[in-house]
DNA sequence: TCACTTGCCTAGCAACGCTAGGATAGATTC
DNA sequence: GAATCTATCCTAGCGTTGCTAGGCAAGTGA
């Protein structure tokens, strides 16, 4: 029996080849550049090979996004881990967040603005998705303020950082004032 | 010399009819399904008459989300001339937004998720961007607060409102607590 | 009437996502 | 050790995409 573990060990070895190779060349050159040919080329297999392993595309976009969603969720929580006062864990969870956008754009569209043919905030939603929920209303639900549900408080929180993650980085916002729109939004949002 | 008029007039009709074309086509199945060919073939002319009014589909989505920056601006302000305290003209304003987007899901795109081939935030940004901004900062200004500048407090703002649109579109946010996020958003972010 | 310009269409290119079907290498059986 | 069987992978190709070259025909001016 070893023989078919060893083979298995192999192929999931290649997955996870597979969803690297796509997620440096989506870094590297954006994810129209990552075409089934081209990733195909760089993992040296043909095509089909890619179809053993995924549906199609979108379900590699998909694989990328959960590995995206686990590491935001640890990046996160370090960050807010190591401040001491309220005020500071906000503002440290949001530079947290929007660093990752910055550095990982291709990760960051592939959880955010592709479909992945990911289902988001419901029963079926993979765990590293409400994970990475979770990581964010575990520091803002204590800043909601009185009688406001956490929930809806974070999902509005997220999406003003995920606003501005995504219309700074399209070229849509000035760069020069990210910093002060930051504090904006931390000091006006959260009750602290 | 009115041989001449004529046909420019018919050029320019022909130009209107192409973005309207592509606008209702992506309305009613998406920017994917606005190709070159089907495009052609609803205006009733062949592929290469496309690209002598635009230099690609790029364009074509530019045109698109020109056309909707205006109607954005007009909405935008008209919601908000109706309101009489600072507090009903950031919420109407908001609301104005959120429905645009909700009801112009791919004019929308056209404007803040694709690439259209226009440029933000510059001296070179065509009007009706720079307008749809000044409609936005018009109401927003006198709701920053005490020496925050009104410019980065509207695109705060801004980044908020977008978040929230393409979120819940995209299916990201529960639709269901979608007036308390607005509620949460004018009560915190604005000084009223 | 003839030349010329203008405007449009047919046909085709390279690249895309995805798949059918055949070849080959390795494991299993006798 | 030879034969068969299975699993793995590749070649080739389909239909579609954005975009363009080249030719035809209608209308303009001499």
């Amino acid at each position: 029996m070893s023989v078919k573990e060893r083979k298995e060990r192999e192929r999931a070895e290649r997955e996870r080849l597979i969803v690297r190779t796509a997620r440096e060349l989506a870094e590297q050159q954006g994810w129209d550049a990552v075409t089934t040919r081209r990733l195909a080329e760089r993992i040296e297999y043909s095509q089909p090979v890619l179809y053993s392993h995924f549906r199609g595309k979108r379900e590699i976009i998909g694989a990328v996004a959960l590995e995206g969603a686990t590491e935001l969720a640890v990046g996160v929580r370090a960050a807010t881990s190591g401040a001491n006062s309220r005020r500071e864990r906000v503002a440290a969870l949001a530079r947290a967040y929007l660093d990752f956008a910055e550095h990982n754009p291709a990760v960051y569209d592939a959880l955010f603005q592709l479909d992945g043919g990911l289902s988001y905030a419901q029963e079926d939603t993979p765990e590293p998705l409400k994970d990475a929920f979770a990581a964010l209303l575990e520091t803002l639900a204590e800043v909601a303020g009185d009688g406001v549900d956490p929930g809806p408080f974070t999902e509005t929180f997220w999406a003003a950082l995920h606003g501005l993650a995504t219309l700074t980085r399209a070229g849509r916002l000035p760069p020069e004032y990210a910093e002060h729109r930051v504090e904006l939004l931390v000091d006006r949002l959260a009750m602290v």
